[in-house]
DNA sequence: AAGTGATCATAAGCTTGCTTATTATATCCA
DNA sequence: TGGATATAATAAGCAAGCTTATGATCACTT
């Protein structure tokens, strides 16, 4: 029970706290290469996803389409990316990437290794795996109780409404 | 090594993916409560350790102070945390939770057992105290990445400028 | 004692998240 | 065929991060 109060204690913000150092360090390196952290993740899953619509990369990468639309605007003005209309559905826009937005993901290659390796010094590989398919499982765990809880919202709000 | 680049590939981008779920959730939630999960960490370190300067609370919660300075106004405006000003330093102001903020944080002390005991579903204690370790030990390595990394601008800066 | 440099809190302005609302287009069903 | 509903992208405005800069105070050196 001590070990699972402790992990109750610090959980959560725990890895706001980690995510936030995360992300200073991989915007100053990013920087270098004159684009930001959250611009690159969306770079990096158009390479491995061409052609997608704006709202299915939305949804991969767990954010809303209006911060992704955003994103892709600067993308989009640096020349990285395109988007194309889709010939059956007016309202799609798919996005492929550009020439140049292929050369900097491979200019980058290796900076994604050398900050994964840094961050996960001292973690044997075999635990490096385990880590990330525990959280994937908790990324599952949270989205079905953000579906969950957003259901009985809306069965609350029929009864009262 | 296939296992270390499947790693490689994905966990500098799960982690933002899993942060951004986690926020959603616990803002979500915590909205009921009339605060934001920000301002909820914030609330509960201050009460871990009351008397703090604002500095090193920042460092704490590894944000920068202005950051931090206006996350407390707003727990002031609550009346659910004060400044007082230091005897010694008049530059120096020190952090005290108020009586409504120690009752608010009686109000949801089983909110964040309920959060994490969601998102860890499914991962057996031990392995849950394991992820925690790792996760402080990454943050300890992100930290001194970005102070090496720090001190080599500083030194190439140095020797150009 | 006085000046130089550090530290504390805060201000201004940017980015990247969010929610809610708008517009255009598709789909479905009656 | 046409009206209700759903979906795609975007807009407006807020929250919470950041960097850089400022004013007040402190500490140290001379």
């Amino acid at each position: 029970m001590t070990r699972g109060s402790s992990v109750d204690q610090n959980f959560l913000f725990t890895l706001g706290e980690l995510y936030r150092l995360l992300r200073v360090y991989a915007d100053k390196e990013a920087s270098r290469f004159g684009i930001t952290r959250a611009q690159w993740a969306v770079l990096a899953k158009v390479e491995r996803s061409e052609g997608m619509k704006q709202s299915e990369l939305a949804e991969l990468l767990e954010m809303q389409p209006i911060t992704l639309t955003r994103l892709i605007d600067k993308l989009c003005d640096n020349d990285w990316i395109e988007r194309r209309s889709d010939a059956s559905d007016r309202r799609v826009k798919r996005l492929y990437l550009k020439k140049s937005g292929r050369q900097l993901l491979g200019k980058m290659s290796g900076l994604k290794s050398e900050l994964t390796a840094n961050a996960l010094d001292g973690i044997t590989p075999a635990d490096a795996h385990r880590l990330l398919t525990q959280l994937e499982t908790i990324k599952e765990n949270v989205r079905s109780a953000i579906q969950t809880s957003g259901a009985e919202q809306a069965r609350k709000e029929q009864r009262y409404g």
